[in-house]
DNA sequence: CTTATAATTAACCAATTAGTTAATAAGGTA
DNA sequence: TACCTTATTAACTAATTGGTTAATTATAAG
């Protein structure tokens, strides 16, 4: 076990993971690139080093999550046959890559709610991306007369905002339940395959009507 | 026509005004208390005459928004007879104050994907009064037997989710509509009305099945 | 008119922050 | 070994920011 003392790559790694983390739970403009140094033990001068900016290490976190989801929900459409298990492999791959990158959620939320204020072109494209393939399978199940009356941006917006908005709340949910004088189901307990599950059947309920 | 040299109360209400506006577009952290005071024309130290922190001003934001969104509702709901009547009511009188304060669903969208970091208690037992009303909504439907398989957090996130990001995302789904090489539906042209009226019919068809 | 109070201002401060720089250490190579 | 490139560091800067303060002006009350 020989004692690396320098690894540029894990370096690297090691910054734009410390960032992700950061960024998401932070934001953007509360994450400071000292924060990013010390929670990585590196000089933050390294940072600058690799990436040009603040701003360009943000970009390029959020261009290795979109471009990971992307290929993540691409892989598993196609193995999917009919219009509904597309729609299936759609809704339950991200959020089983929102289980995976905790950060990923609070990270689009804010950045959507910006309206990509932010937003590099490079992942704007990669945003609508994973839109269009939606709209696909949207538009495949509406050919086959299998799904009514589709609006795609809104049942895009149905799914992303629904299991988003599950996942960065779920802290706060727990807190909610936690107060004993109040007696609402917050879902506290639903695991994020419970969300994504209720989330697609009643998706799809709905466009079949 | 007397020149008012000094008005409290305009002073004050100006600062919210200007104070709502600007962290809605930029956001707690990206928004400077030099930004308010300049943009709403005072000087700067009156900030924290009137307020007692950056903080303080935002919470009063927040108040005054969730207060007024409550009472909007709930004068809606009270006047529906049926569960459906009442699900309208809630999600077409939201849709209708989110087009009157553009501002407030960023605003949301924010503070949830935060899971209410910045929130002070006041606020998020507003934010639970609001959850509590469609809750009752809902297990009203449930009862009459309208309604099947209703997970409350999850349709309240549903119909908030939507809407609010295809408000907030409006500039950005106007841009991607106006790139030629594109041919992807962003419902561009749908007004506030047109993405209430949507939300609320499909989510009654999906508590319907 | 006088005076107490409420509203307003300009100037200031201490802390933080993105980004820079010049010097230095490590590792491979000839 | 000597040498060159790459990785790393500490110390610094210029700008920004939340918040304060002491002085000043307008207004209303006696």
């Amino acid at each position: 076990m020989s004692k690396i003392k320098r690894d540029a790559k894990a370096t690297k790694a090691n910054i734009l993971q410390q960032a992700m983390r950061l960024f998401s739970v932070k934001g953007f403009d509360a994450t400071t690139v000292d924060d990013i140094a010390n929670e990585s033990d590196i000089n933050k001068a390294m940072v600058y080093y690799y990436y040009k900016s603040k701003s360009g290490l943000y970009e390029e976190v959020m261009n290795v999550l979109m471009e990971d989801i992307y290929t993540d929900i691409y892989k598993e459409y196609k193995k999917s046959k009919t219009a509904q298990d597309g729609l299936k492999a759609f809704v339950m791959t991200y959020g089983k890559y929102a289980q995976k990158h905790p950060y990923f959620p609070s990270l689009l939320l804010r950045e959507l709610s910006n309206s990509g204020a932010h937003l590099p072109e490079t992942m704007f494209i990669k945003m609508r991306k994973i839109f269009s393939l939606l709209s696909e399978i949207l538009k495949e199940g509406e050919e086959e007369g299998l799904f009514l009356n589709v609006k795609p941006m809104m049942v895009h917006f149905m799914i992303m905002g629904t299991i988003n908005l599950m996942i960065t709340t779920k802290p706060m949910r727990t807190r909610v339940m936690q107060m004993k004088d109040i007696d609402v189901d917050t879902c506290a307990q639903c695991t994020e395959e419970d969300i994504s599950l209720y989330v697609y059947e009643k998706i799809k309920l709905m466009l079949e009507n």
